[in-house]
RNA sequence: CGGGACGUGGCGCAGUCUGGUAGCGCACUACACUGGGGGUGUAGGGGCCGUAGGUUCGAAUCCUAUCGUCCCGACCA
């Protein structure tokens, strides 16, 4: 249908990059901030967080976890213990050092020297340090356990090469991190939070994963095992959008967790942690957007219904107003996942065909338009942004009764709602191979001209040290990486790719963000 | 952090090579027309050309530094 004139000017197909920056400006989500790898998040951006966090913490709530909040600043020498953690992390660190400016004479300030801290402070990267300590302190006795929180928070890493969303510097995540009494207990957390990052991304953001375990070159900086969910984008690059990881007792040796069992003998706790940060919402763009801009899912829109009255600055325009009052306010009684209706009657004066297409890019899902005529005919202009076009390449516009339109809403958002889920859950689908047994089909496959070569899974004999550093290797010739080893895979009935050992288990290898 | 490109009104760009104090499209404001679709016309408002130094009678334009952005690479829960 290439007469249809879309509402973004990049198509997906032409340049993704691209398109994947245009809809976030043509949704209004975010801006460059002036500061390096740092971003504004603006209402629609914000607004669809918002409704991330409030699903995810009703979820992390309901696994027994309490919020709390810890400093943003970590002592330096607290951040030092555990060694693997400070390996992985020390390259990409904001350091404070001075807790005063000055002036320089030049009309410049500059840190005073007279106030340089005596022990710099991080910046926090992540919480395991600083939270392990508390941890300490926390827990006494087997009846202390398990220990269950969680926190909202910032946090910093100094990355070299950042994206809005996907990869920015300082970004907002939630951090989970929990102390048990045994070792099963705690890997049994990690797989127990890590269903619950499936469902939230499957179920609120519509977006489809596969969860599996990391390698172990993929690992935590400090973790024995990583487990993630691994969503797939529209240009077949794979998106690691959430993470759980069993920390062992790494964390309590270095900051001393122990608990007196039954025996009335010491032990070292068993930790966890996960999260899920702000790079979700790059996960909603580029598994939901479309050449004219945003789809977001009506469970995490910030308005999942906008009114748009067709006003002409005129005398009718009272009528046509309360017309449109009635609807909302019938609206507003609805309720659909659970939730009342968020509704947006948008009265700014203006053209509706003009503003239509502003709510087109921010992706809402239902659009009602409301003029003269449908007044008097008592119906409503409908549009469905997962479903715009009609058949002649224009908008598609139904025309309920104003009547009837509220009690239909929420049905049809279940319905978006389902749509979105599978379509991108059959494109995900369509785009894995699962019958490629040699590398050099494997670097055919990725070599050639595949605009969308998607993922691929393979089998291998799970190799590690050096032995995993040649694959590894390989796979970078590629520019691939092994994503995740999924859960519930069939039997392997192959060798290995890599090594032609016999395989132990499946992977997916694909491009990743 | 290496290589490349770039930074000019809100957005997208021209002007930079060949110095002479800024222009286009969209958006915006006002008025009029139009009126079931992202409309038309007329008239306007808004920029010390990323920032700081330097060269020059004169710098968006030349030189230096610096900050930021994008692409490729290295790195990366």
């Amino acid at each position: 249908m290439s007469n249809i004139r879309h509402a973004l000017s990049v198509k997906r197909s032409d340049d993704f990059a691209k398109w994947y920056q245009e809809v976030i400006s043509a949704a209004d989500m975010a801006e460059e901030s002036g500061v390096r790898g740092c971003m504004v998040i603006k209402p629609w951006g914000y607004g669809i967080w918002e409704r991330i966090q409030r699903l995810l913490d009703e979820r992390i709530k309901e696994t027994g976890h309490d919020n709390c909040y810890f400093p943003i600043f970590i002592p330096l020498s607290n951040f030092e213990r555990e060694a693997e953690h400070v390996d992985g992390f020390a390259k990409e660190m904001a350091v404070v050092t001075h807790h005063r400016l000055i002036a320089d004479g030049k009309g410049k300030l500059v840190p005073d020297p007279q106030a340089k801290l005596e022990e710099p402070l991080v910046v926090r990267p992540t919480s395991e340090t600083i939270i392990g300590d508390a941890m300490a302190r926390w827990i006494q006795s087997w009846r202390d356990l398990p220990l269950l929180t969680n926190q909202w928070a910032n946090v910093v890493r100094w990355e070299m090469r950042t994206r809005m969303f996907l990869r920015t510097s300082e970004f907002l995540w939630q951090e989970g991190h929990t102390a048990h009494a045994d070792q099963a207990e705690a890997k049994e957390h990690t797989l127990r939070m890590l269903e619950v990052y499936r469902a939230c991304a499957e179920e609120d953001l519509a977006m489809p994963v596969i969860a599996g375990e990391k390698p172990e070159n993929e690992r935590f900086p400090g973790a024995v095992e990583t487990w993630s969910i691994e969503a797939m984008m529209q240009d077949g690059k794979a998106l690691q959008a959430g993470t759980s990881h069993y920390l062992g007792t790494n964390f309590s040796e270095a900051a001393n967790i122990r608990f007196q069992d039954k025996d009335g003998a010491q032990q070292l706790c068993h930790t966890t942690s996960w999260g899920v940060s702000t790079r979700m919402i790059g996960g909603v763009i580029m598994t939901h957007g479309d050449d004219d801009g945003l789809r977001v899912p009506p469970t995490i829109a910030p308005y999942q219904v906008v009114i748009l009255p067709m006003l002409r600055d005129k005398p009718e325009d009272e009528a046509l107003l309360s017309y449109c009052e009635d609807i909302k306010t019938a609206l507003k009684t609805e309720t659909a996942f659970g939730e009342k209706l968020r509704v947006m009657l948008d009265k700014k004066p203006g053209k509706a065909a003009a503003k239509r297409w502003d709510y087109v890019r921010k992706g809402a899902p239902v659009i009602i338009e409301v003029g003269g005529r449908d007044m008097d005919n008592g119906v409503v202009s409908l549009l469905r942004r997962d479903a715009l076009w009609a058949e002649n390449g224009k908008p598609d516009f139904h025309s309920p009764g104003k009547d009837a339109v509220a009690q239909s809403i929420p049905d049809l958002l279940a319905e978006i709602q389902n749509a979105l889920f599978e379509q991108a859950r059959a494109r995900r689908d369509a785009n894995i191979r699962t019958d490629i047994t040699e590398m050099n089909q494997l670097s055919e496959h990725f070599d050639s001209k595949h605009v969308h070569p998607g993922w691929v899974e393979v089998q291998w004999c799970k190799p590690t040290g050096d032995e995993l550093e040649k694959v590894v290797e390989q796979l970078k010739e590629l520019k691939l990486t092994v994503r995740n080893v999924p859960i519930g895979a069939a039997p392997v009935d192959s060798a290995c790719i890599f090594t032609g050992k016999p395989a132990v288990e499946r992977i997916y290898v694909a491009k990743a963000y």
